[in-house]
DNA sequence: AAGTCGGGGTT
DNA sequence: AACCCAGACTT
């Protein structure tokens, strides 16, 4: 029968979730971790944290985040940054496009908003790089605006408390979720703990991973899922797609004490870092030679080295690696044909941002 | 609505 | 090996 089908699949109410507010600030304020956008949320740190919390954890976060505000303090060192220094501060936080669309909303907020960041959702909405998530989260955390900042965790926990059967993969249900906390939200302080409270709750306690930590929840008394024992079943996603593997052969070209590097393009994977160069497929000793040499490059010596093997997430690359030593400069023609750097220890270091796909190949040099 | 975009920790 | 993470953008 189609009602209880429907019964099954119901979404959430507000009224489930009206008493919840209380005693879930009140676990916040004694529960809450130390977190540095925490001890001073002004709308450049909050905004920065919301940036790189993106589709990563706490922990990594941390790091990033403090040398981050001491190399850019503010907005308008934010949209001067160079983008190799802004992705060697990047590197290893993955998505890339997050800090390149962190320098533009920079530059838009310096020459059309005086250099002051927005504190209105509909304002944070309009920069890039900012969602609702991220809208919400800044306009509530540091401007006390009352708007919920639905997220993963939110998702989580609110599904399992309501019982809540939809796809949470899918906007409209994303959409309905915050509309049905929306009236829980009333402009002024409480709105910011409210959103850090639900995320910090699925963070800590109704947590992703293996069995949530009912007994310490505050919030179990109220939880249909832990009343039916069945807090594994939430949430809800549709299957992923698989992974296609991809074959490269990475070569570790090295002249003297330098080592060549090739900037990726502007679009697509890794867009814009500096990568080892590499051929498709897996090549044979021979082939690396003759390859090089149709490059006009004198090779002196192959040696191969460990394979390695990234996981990305779409792709997957099996890697065969080379190192080449190279014996004389080729002609300034093919340098520039080649559109290779050939880089210092001290450049890969400290100027050239290279992906973890290539840092394998660097590791004992 | 589906595909793209990183890297690392957990289970 | 599969899952997930204080999601957003493009097609």
């Amino acid at each position: 029968m189609s009602d209880h089908k429907q019964a099954e699949n119901h979404l959430p109410n507000t009224a489930i979730l009206s008493s919840i507010s209380e005693p879930l600030l009140r676990w916040y304020q004694n529960r809450a971790r130390v977190l540095p956008w925490r001890e001073e949320p002004s709308a450049y740190r909050v905004w920065i944290s919301e940036i790189m919390l993106q589709q990563t954890r706490v922990a990594a976060v941390i790091a990033y985040f403090e040398r981050f505000l001491s190399a850019l303090p503010d907005v308008a060192s934010l949209a001067a940054v160079s983008d190799d220094q802004l992705m060697k501060l990047w590197q290893g936080l993955g998505y890339y496009n997050r800090a390149r669309n962190l320098k533009k909303a920079a530059q838009i907020v310096v020459n059309e908003y005086h250099g002051q960041i927005p504190l209105e959702f509909h304002e944070l909405l309009k920069l890039p790089g900012i969602g609702r998530y991220t809208a919400a989260a800044i306009s509530s955390i540091a401007g006390g605006a009352p708007f919920p900042a639905v997220d993963g965790n939110v998702l989580r926990v609110v599904t399992r408390l309501t019982l809540c059967r939809e796809d949470i993969l899918k906007d409209r249900t994303k959409r309905h979720i915050e509309e049905t906390l929306r009236p829980l939200y009333t402009k002024g302080p409480l709105s910011s703990m409210l959103n850090q409270a639900w995320m910090e709750l699925g963070a800590t306690v109704c947590i992703p991973n293996g069995a949530p930590h009912c007994a310490h929840c505050p919030l179990a008394r109220f939880c249909l899922a832990h009343d039916n024992d069945c807090t594994a079943e939430f949430p809800i996603k549709q299957a992923k797609k698989k992974r296609r593997r991809e074959q490269l052969t990475v070569l570790l070209l090295r002249r003297g004490d330098k080592i060549a590097l090739r900037q990726r393009g502007s679009k697509g994977l890794l867009a814009g870092l500096y990568e080892l160069p590499h051929l498709p497929g897996h090549l044979r000793v021979k082939e690396i030679f003759s390859a090089l040499a149709a490059r006009g490059f004198s090779v002196a010596e192959v040696r191969a080295l460990p394979p390695a093997h990234h996981v990305f997430t779409h792709i997957e690359w099996d890697m065969t690696g080379f190192q080449v030593a190279l014996r004389a400069k080729m002609s300034n023609d093919q340098q520039i044909s080649n559109h290779l750097i050939w880089a210092s220890m001290e450049d890969i270091l400290h100027r050239y941002s290279i992906p973890a796909a290539f840092q394998y190949f660097l590791h004992d040099l």
